[in-house]
DNA sequence: TTACGATACGGAGGGTGCTTCCGTTTACGC
DNA sequence: GCGTAAACGGAAGCACCCTCCGTATCGTAA
């Protein structure tokens, strides 16, 4: 594992482990958090988070100091996910793998676009966060693509780069639903499939 | 003069002008908005606006009932102005016209950047604000390339779509300074411009 | 010119949300 | 068990958006 979400505390670093309460409700706190951005954007409030995840606000603040620290740690644990996702589909046929890992890539960005003016800012306040991210999720779509590749199950006269740029730049379009995505997703998965 | 920045009172419809006082204050409003946003971006409280424009609180609720009206009639208004200048500058020669209106342009472009988050949101709420804004704004720059490319003083094989594309693209991207981008409308200039 | 009704003004205050502060509680090493 | 450092919780501070209504001003008609 690399750079991650987890919290102040690195592998075998001068800091103590976090307390076993204040790990526990930091997990609470970034799920809640995760929630309340998926569900009501840029609405949720502190207080809401807090409640959600059965914890005073000030317990909140103990471990995301402003509001963008949160988003902040939410995102990065989506990317996380995303690209942690590509590992465990190693197992599949190539082309399951890259069929799957793009399906996730459909639903990571689809939970982006809910809270995407929190993002901008974060991103504005910390231009590391998305140069960061971009690169480690082009690495975990080469990774599937490639494999894919190789086997001679897609075509091999796109990278990874092309079809992030394809796809992402798909799912950012205005109105584009979930649903419309995946259903666009299978037409450029016939485009890229090599028939066997 | 077409759709427009006029407050609540068209040509020679049902309702009554504006009383003098009122009409000054929006003015003095959408004014101080301008500036406020242009300095301070989404920062920009309404108290200050207020105060700015020598006016209570309340009398800038009554004109824009809330924020995002305030934003959405300085952007209607920064619009207003683009568009006019290619009006005004029909009295130059045509590359002259057109240099000067892509300047205009440029600075236009620039100070949307600040309170990109605001009219972001603006948009959402108002979908037909962004599409009127983009027809008028494409229609104004077809006006100056038309006579420029008519007057054989730029190239033919470009139209105000492409040239929008390219110089609003450019504007939008992260980094760019008012300087760079003038520097860039140099570069493109030079590129479109017909030798005599 | 004055008087009067309609219109507009101003700013105190309600409501909400982010953040801080600090007294209380809890986990962990001895 | 005990002591201490670490963490908790939520009341209160603060800033901002917006509302409300008593007061002031404009425009008009006598």
């Amino acid at each position: 594992m690399t750079t991650s979400t987890a919290p102040a505390t690195g592998s075998g670093d001068a800091r103590r482990p976090m307390r076993a309460d204040a790990r526990r409700n930091y997990d609470r706190l970034l799920e809640a958090g995760r929630v309340a951005f998926a569900e009501r954007g840029g609405e949720a409030s502190m207080e809401e988070i807090a409640k959600h995840a059965d914890v005073g606000v000030g317990t909140l603040y103990r471990h995301f100091p402003r509001r963008i620290d949160l988003v902040e740690a939410v995102y990065r644990s989506d990317v996380d996910t995303l690209v942690a996702e590509a590992d465990k589909l190693v197992d599949l046929e190539p082309w399951s793998a890259l069929s799957g890992w793009l399906q996730a890539f459909i639903r990571y960005a689809q939970s982006k676009r809910v809270f995407l003016t929190e993002l901008r800012e974060a991103f504005e306040k910390n231009p590391e966060l998305a140069l960061d991210s971009r690169v480690r999720i082009g690495a975990a779509a080469s990774s599937v693509l490639v494999r894919a590749q190789q086997a001679g199950a897609a075509r091999t006269d796109i990278d990874a780069a092309d079809l992030m740029h394809l796809i992402g730049g798909m799912c950012m379009a205005r109105a584009a639903t979930l649903e419309q995505n995946e259903r666009l997703l299978g037409l450029v998965l016939d485009g890229i499939k090599i028939q066997p």
